[in-house]
DNA sequence: TATGAATGAGCGTTCATTCAT
DNA sequence: AATGAATGAACGCTCATTCAT
């Protein structure tokens, strides 16, 4: 009753991956990791209780799943980022390519602030989200010191917290102005005023 | 009829309570509310499990009034912060009191935050921490303008998500340079320089 | 703070016990015995939570003090109903007093009726409760005996169905039609047609 | 792809709701629905305490899923019932139908009649139970018409009353004379003496 | 591979009862 | 005599997880 050509079991396990980790995102962004229920995740991906226990160890295994490959899609973008060719202009990239990417992943961007501001989550993933955190603070602080700002350092941590200040705002309020504020943002860290201060 | 005085009841229940609140902020702060149970609250505060429902109606109700009493503390700070007498002044205060009162509300700012950022718990406290939100924009906006800013509205909403951003990166990262951002960031706002653009 | 000349003592603790018992039997007739809770017993008669205690062991004795206070009023009804000159005046009486002892005592045969179907109740009140049965069976079998019925055990147990389901049927029906159904009961009892049969 | 047809889900599905019902009757009938726990039935059924969930959105779900199931199988006894020829004959067959149910389904009776002598729980089952009172009330009224008894409407509630009465008697007194009082009440109602009065 | 019935620890909550005052 | 704060066993219920098929 169920035989398999043995080439089609790869793909077909890969599908059924990708189609769990889709609706766990969806409605962990939807409800919270602590709220969403197994069921609901397999009633909402179309697949039955116990096949996501073929493929991911847990509920928490899932999330490290999920949250792993959606970094890896966020990085590619940043790296993308980086091509300008002067520091005004990869940083005016940067900005306008993190605001890019938390559009096209809000999902996993919903996902992702809650999980930071939930204590007992943020272990989960201790690895990757502390080294992307250091990385970017590292690129910008790289932008600003070639922008020739005085104080590169600590203006990288404010420019951090200033984007992702921004990015939360962006995803809690409703008809948050996105674009004057990033203006303002731009006008705010970009004027070529450093030399003069 | 010699039962204890209505004044010495009071004293006990308000003891009690406020037992149960600060185990609860603390206990909510270090796990989430979600991941917080009952019985973990009472057993950090040393008293029964069923002794919160002498006081309070629900979980729900136990949060909303430890949300109640932090914010009404948070507020009486920053009145006090809208004292000084230039616009730059009090732009000054009332950054340098936010992170006063982050620092001494610890606890407090870590459950704000992570309510924030989950969906369903957002709806717990509709009606403050909206309304919260507004004034503190409207009351930025005001400094910006009285500063002479060319664009108050945008610049006050980055001002905001510049504070919360680096708030929440001063909770959740250790040895945090708040000092060196705070330096930055005042620098970055209050230049003197509105005028000049 | 709390001196009582002695002789006044026992006239407040009956007092006591009587509010009580009657909040209880009104919340026990309103609720039902299981989902009524000493708290709002204690509410509803205006009395603190422990002094139930005082005067009653448990939930339950104080049920039982209730069913036996009332049965004694009932009991006393019941004699009082014995007076009649003929067989059929007194089995008149016997079935008008009933009804009026139900009128009179509704809370209490809201509860009782409710007591004699909850299994685990029904021992609580474990002699009274039967011997009062058999008692009326013997009191109508003597009636019917008097009125040479043929079959006047036969015909108590059916007598004494009916006047228990009539009752039970005026308490849960609304607008029961108890006049009309009563005269019925007489006059389908009470025809002198036993010699004819 | 090689899990169990639908049909063996199915089957194992109804085998397990039957033995919760079943379980759940048992444990309602001799302790009270409120006093009943769900951990008492699962054990009692030999089964987990929480795979009631799987069938029963809740306790009262639980109930109610056996109410109709039970009143289903009554009301089948009483269409059987309506067959006889003549009015005389339909009331016995009615009279004889009814406590053989009482004895095929004791648990469901006991169960019933607990319910609804408890204000609470009377609500639960609000349209059957409502309704079939109503029909049998008609129904005794109906035959009563057709056998000229002057007063049909109260002598059916009369009727009903006396039925229910002893059905009552039978399921609390041991040994209760069933069969003698049933003679006594067919004796009673059946006499072809409405002409004569 | 895929299914979903079954489990049971743990949750929020209630409430009869105790006891220091 | 009277109070009500405090206790904790037990409740109905949820849900991540297991496993026979």
């Amino acid at each position: 009753m169920c035989p398999r050509t043995a080439e089609a079991y790869e793909a077909i396990r890969e599908a059924s991956k990708q189609k769990i980790m889709q609706a766990a995102l969806e409605i962990f962004a939807r409800r919270g990791f602590e709220k969403s229920s197994i069921r609901q995740i397999a009633s909402h991906g179309g697949v039955s209780l116990g096949l996501m226990y073929n493929y991911f160890k847990s509920k928490e295994d899932l999330l490290i799943a999920i949250c792993q490959k959606s970094m890896q899609d966020v990085q590619a973008s940043f790296i993308e980022a980086d091509k300008g060719r002067t520091a005004k202009e990869k940083l005016e990239r940067l900005v306008a390519s993190s605001f890019e990417i938390l559009a096209q992943h809000r999902d996993f961007w919903q996902v992702f602030y809650s999980l930071r501001s939930q204590p007992g989550l943020k272990d989960l993933l201790p690895e990757s989200f502390q080294l992307w955190h250091k990385s970017i603070h590292v690129q910008l602080k790289t932008y600003l010191s070639e922008l020739t700002h005085p104080n590169p350092d600590a203006a990288a941590w404010l420019l951090f917290a200033t984007i992702d200040g921004v990015a939360q705002h962006n995803i809690w309020e409703e008809n948050y102005p996105l674009k004057a504020v990033l203006d303002e943002l731009l006008k705010t860290y970009l004027e070529d005023s450093y030399a003069a201060t």
